[in-house]
RNA sequence: GCCCUCGUAGCUCAGCGGAUAGAGCAGAAGACUUCUAAUCUUUUGGUCGCAGGUUCGAUUCCUGCCGAGGGCGCCA
């Protein structure tokens, strides 16, 4: 039984022992309330709940009496072996190994779809992360949002969320223009204007639209610009997308921000022009000092914000909120901004912009904020000159030890990189311990094929070594880790569960033989491990999908 | 000054209000004529920054303080 069918099935009983305890089902009990956990040692068992202790409050009595009064009902459940009462009042719970074994054929069953679930089901989702601007290439600071973005994704998919990745190109205002002149100076060999964009990457750039454009000398400045600058945009944001798919990161939708201020109604408005009517439309504008604001403060933000200046041209928040009502207008449930800390102060204006559009600021919308990566210790900042783009990082550790190791933590953790480990192959570097587990369910399913070891016929009751209960119970418990993950906006959760799930492999492999040593008969136990091995081998191989790092059949 | 995030073992970090706070590494001791030893077994190591509060119970929630990082524009 898959643990949220069984905390279900004890909800459920919970519920009925409160029913004849009060004579109403107040409070109801729900499958959370169970708070099913797999216990931090082996000698609890495979499950344990808390429920007792959450229901003494309410019930008025000694959680022990209440475990004592649970306890035989729970045992009355046939997946369920035994249970014990320990602590201040845990039911510690050991599943019916014979049963359990079924889970294996299960997940061999379900493929690759192991692990999805329908708890987001039917919710659109809109995840706008990374939104660099196109004027140069994506660096360490965008690394992290681009591997978590990306993985939260995949794992809000797998619990059945429709989401559309977003990229938002900031690609209009002076940037765009000091960007087209750094590479304009470049090409034809002036001396850069002040607080230019540098690099070699700038000089390359001046390299190629010189040669696209033989006649650029000859050209008046403006028009010179112009060419110049759409040429670099273009060239740039290839350069950017392409970081980005050797980086597994895949974005559905590329915003350009240009969008939002071509005229785009008949009455020929933009929609940022419209934005600034919608909102006064909602209440939440109003004019002073011959600028317009939107009073923010009703949402929570410490000042209210100009949306246009008095001279009449827009401020960057009238693009943001433009922007937000058109991911409105596509009709999406969610929104989540992943910003890294850096644009916290952000998040006020953001959700307020959510508020004045009529959305509910509190569940419409998410703002997740990500500490910033150091690298062995050294903070990186551009004022310290010490940038790393993702290109030369990726080739220095490899998309897999990069991807890993920045999804393994939460994002408001901050993360220190330490390549002398993350190039090690040794125990230290989690990414080779979850990917030589992978590695070696190949092998040990190549040797038990070479042996006649075929997994059939399967007795899911063979499968009763200590070692064996153990891995099953973790397998059994994935879709929950997803799906977990899922809604806290949480993946890293998913690669703690594979670095748990690749001890209780190799402990499982060192215990128990898949394929008979020497010339030793093929007994029913083997054909139930292969099956076991093999459903071993699908789980981490979806749980590393999740996180954008492959699953090498050999190392 | 105000706001946000973080503070857990020597190091890097987990920990949905619950049991004696965990993992890997580092340190110590073991296991390869046997399916991949990139593995496994045993072991040393903690005032969960400090002080209060809420609770049957707090590393977890609330308040204050200390420390680290970041942010505060009619810039983009």
């Amino acid at each position: 039984m898959d643990p949220a069918s069984l905390a279900w099935r004890i909800a459920q009983l919970a519920e009925k022992y409160v029913v004849e305890q009060t004579g109403s089902a107040n409070p109801p009990v729900a499958a959370d309330d169970v708070a099913l956990e797999r216990p931090k040692k082996a000698e609890f068992g495979d499950w344990a709940t808390s429920i007792a202790l959450k229901l003494a409050g309410p019930l008025g009595a000694s959680p022990r009496d209440i475990a004592t009064a649970l306890q035989p009902r729970l045992e009355a459940i046939d997946d369920i072996a035994r249970v014990d009462i320990a602590g201040p009042g845990f039911l510690n719970i050991t599943l019916d190994t014979s049963r359990l074994g079924q889970t294996a054929a299960q997940i061999l069953q379900a493929g690759e779809t192991y692990g999805h679930s329908d708890g987001l089901a039917g919710t659109t989702v809109n995840l706008e992360f990374v939104s660099a601007n196109p004027t140069g290439p994506l660096h360490i600071g965008h690394t992290r949002w681009a591997a978590l973005g990306d993985s939260l994704a995949r794992v809000l998919r797998a619990a059945g969320a429709d989401v559309a990745a977003e990229f938002y190109i900031n690609d209009q205002g002076s940037q765009m223009d000091l960007f087209g002149e750094s590479v304009l100076a470049a090409a034809l060999g002036q001396d850069p204007p002040e607080d230019a964009y540098q690099g070699a990457y700038i000089a390359e750039l001046g390299k190629a639209v010189a040669e696209e454009f033989p006649t650029l000398a000859e050209m008046s400045h403006d028009e010179a610009l112009v060419c110049v600058r759409e040429s670099a945009y273009h060239r740039q944001l290839g350069a950017i997308r392409t970081s980005l798919e050797e980086f597994n990161v895949h974005f559905d939708v590329w915003f350009s921000e240009r969008q939002l201020h071509v005229m785009s109604t008949p009455e020929g408005l933009s929609l940022v022009d419209r934005s600034v009517e919608r909102l006064r439309e909602q209440g939440h504008v109003f004019d002073e000092d011959g600028a317009v604001w939107v009073r923010t403060t009703d949402f929570g933000d410490d000042k209210d914000r100009v949306i246009r200046r008095a001279n009449g041209a827009y401020t960057y928040f009238a693009a943001d909120a433009a922007y937000y009502l058109s991911k409105k207008d596509r009709g999406f449930d969610l929104t989540i901004y992943l910003l890294g800390a850096d644009h916290h102060g952000y998040v006020h204006r953001l959700k307020a912009i959510a508020g004045a559009a009529g959305d509910d600021p509190a569940v419409d919308i998410e703002v997740l904020i990500g500490q910033l990566v150091s690298v062995n210790g050294a903070k990186l900042s551009k004022r310290a000159g010490n940038i790393i783009e993702l290109d030369d990082l990726r080739e220095w550790l490899g998309t897999d030890a990069l991807r890993y190791s920045l999804g393994r933590s939460p994002a408001d953790s901050p993360l220190t990189l330490e390549p002398d480990v993350l190039l090690s192959k040794t125990n230290d570097n989690p990414v080779f311990y979850v990917q030589y587990a992978h590695a070696r369910t190949h092998q040990v399913a190549r040797n038990a094929e070479a042996a006649g070891v075929t997994g059939e016929p399967f007795d899911p009751a063979t499968l009763s070594h200590a070692t064996e209960a153990e891995l099953l119970t973790a397998l059994a418990d994935f879709p929950r880790v997803v799906a977990h993950a899922a809604e806290l906006r949480e993946p890293h959760r998913v690669a703690r569960y594979l670095e748990d799930l690749s001890g209780s492999y190799h402990r499982w492999y060192d215990a128990c033989r898949v394929t008979p040593k020497g010339d030793d008969p093929i007994g029913p136990e083997h054909h139930a491990r292969v099956v076991l091995n093999n459903a071993t081998g699908q789980v981490l191989r979806n749980g590393l999908g999740l996180l954008g790092v492959s699953a090498p059949e050999r190392m």
